[in-house]
DNA sequence: AATGAATGAGTATTCATTCAT
DNA sequence: TATGAATGAATACTCATTCAT
């Protein structure tokens, strides 16, 4: 009856309204207090619509870390100043996420939690966002090499996983109440600055990459 | 009334005990689906008396971990062969714990994933047995430095850390089941030779680290 | 989609079910001992579909209460013999109560226990209830009032909460144990005497009201 | 070994700090949410030794309540004016329990609750204290009946606990929260006139009992 | 008398998900 | 597509009380 572009987009808006329902929610409340009903009322659909667009709750978990996350690292790509040391532009980037965590405690321990053990089902959607995220973060480092600001030999890929895995630690200790945020950001740059020495030129030792660091 | 060292003993061997019945319940079912009343039983005690032992469900997994850990994490360290390169020491310490947690997929993954995120008055305990395997490691990497195989102004502490975060990071991605555990290996040892490399004398370019690894 | 009437009847008819279920079983086995699960199955519906219709188990007992002595308090009025003296009408009503609560008293325990401190939530039900019953009662009093049985300044509400009173106490005394039913009956006929007393006219001191009463 | 009185006296000073103990406990957080190890902790003895003196833990709430309201009722008989009107000298003996209690909600819901459906060993206990309270009430009235304040022929008992049920059932319908504490006073105080009414000399119509009283 | 380790019974309630309409 | 009533699985934990020393 109705045309299928109305169709398509009274269903996109819904789906629209299911996540902004389900991240309003989860924000207020935690992941673990909100119920899928409380999602489809404050939606406005009914309770079973909801699984219309979302086959279960940790759907909507990655849902909302798919749509937050993505604006997070988006902005933190379009605010990157190129120009900058490889080190500083790296802890840009880490730093928008923990700062995006830090505003939303609550929601930022399942996302660390959950989403490295989700359902088999939601994983492509994470490994291609995380491949994305990945590969962007590579142009970076690719784009440093260039500049011969790190070794020509150096593989940008590794050095990109590396970095991550650096933050990624951090972040979840710091989440998990193990480490303060200010001893996060102090170990990141300290771990991040020992990976890129790894894989930078060291023909004039004089030359060490110099970006604004707390001096140990 | 009773000489304090019986006591102390019973209480001993049923803790012991119910650490014991606990493993092999999750070993053979999983954490989830095993009740603490089946753990009760298989310990030969009541219901009730589990929780004098451990206050709460996440207590009996904490309680596993650092029984099997600490034997695992012991056991890389007494078969660690100090003459070995550095790359290659830190190497056999971590493949130990992911060879254990091969073994038992079913309790590696709630290992990775909830002893992060543990509750606040179980969290101690963790951060002790963290503290003693990081501080071993880094008398391990301190050796080395010692030996003049990385550069003496390393710091030894920091290399722990952050060769553990790139070990942490490739375990969950792997038991998350983002990768496989082949390409885990692969990467760990990638990821940690570019880690030792950032802490590498550089004096003689050709005198680079050694050891049987990958060539790409 | 469905025909209003027809869903509406339905939960009526799984609600009606439910407190039926609930009665049957309170009074077989008695409140405390009967679990949820045996009213859902004696109902014919799921354990979960209970707390759609009973919020919770206190609920029931609410029900089953309102149930009952909406019967029993209907009943009293509808057998009241307005000519009677207005001793013997009050005796009627509150005897009623009694007799009934002495068919099971398994069930007349927890009434008198319980719905006194019931939770905030169902508090207005009970009260609306009560201000039914004193409601009943005050006109049962006006009545005798305009006949000119009391006083005409007396105040019927006043009397019949205070009648009231005299039997809820009596009530409990009996249902905790502390005495007979026949104390009760003897107690609260004196009782009822005296606070009508309060209200009767004395201008012939040998007017007094005549009822059936026990000679001490 | 001990002399008997020493004994004697350690069994005292063990039986007080038990209660003292509970009391302190229920005041604080209430009777249910108390545990017999806390009141054991807080009376520095051992978890069993609590159940050589309480062999309930309701028994711990009879023995609160005892302490308490056989305190404030001696008290309020001690602070009694006897030559006040007998209404305002009921008023002032029932007062002081809901006042009592309203320093108390936490504890005096279950005491008002609880108490009236304890087990039968404790029965003899508070049956003693009532009778004891009742008795006192009926001197003050029957001192009033000897100054001729109420007829001759009165029942001093009966009005007692006709005065009593007043009060009884208000001060539940106040701690189960179906009234305020105003209404409480309010009601009782008219209801009380209504029942001393019904026993006071109407020979010369205009002599009525006058007291400080809310007139409707 | 005192201890305190051991016991084990006992259950309401939530909520993701389904499916008949 | 949408609904929302119905489902039912699923279990850790508390705590009064006991009893061997």
């Amino acid at each position: 009856m109705a045309p299928g572009g109305l169709r398509e987009r009274n269903k996109r808006d819904k789906h629209d309204r299911i996540v902004a329902a389900a991240r309003r929610l989860f924000r207020r409340q935690g992941f673990e207090r909100t119920t899928t009903q409380q999602v489809a009322a404050e939606a406005g659909i009914g309770a079973g619509t909801l699984f219309l667009y979302a086959r279960t709750k940790e759907d909507l978990l990655v849902m909302v870390f798919l749509l937050e996350l993505s604006r997070v690292v988006d902005d933190s790509f379009e605010t990157l100043d190129g120009a900058a040391p490889l080190l500083d532009q790296l802890l840009h980037l880490y730093d928008a996420v923990s700062r995006h965590h830090a505003r939303n405690l609550a929601l930022g321990r399942p996302f660390a939690k959950e989403l490295m053990f989700v359902h088999e089902a939601r994983r492509p959607a994470m490994r291609a966002f995380m491949a994305g995220w990945m590969r962007r973060i590579a142009e970076v480092i690719e784009r440093a090499r260039q500049h011969g600001e790190i070794d020509a030999g150096a593989d940008a890929r590794l050095l990109a996983t590396s970095t991550f895995a650096q933050f990624f630690f951090r972040l979840q200790s710091w989440l998990g109440g193990y480490i303060t945020r200010a001893r996060l950001e102090a170990e990141l740059r300290d771990a991040l600055r020992l990976t890129l020495a790894g894989a930078t030129l060291h023909r004039r030792p004089g030359r060490r990459n110099r970006s604004k660091t707390t001096k140990r």
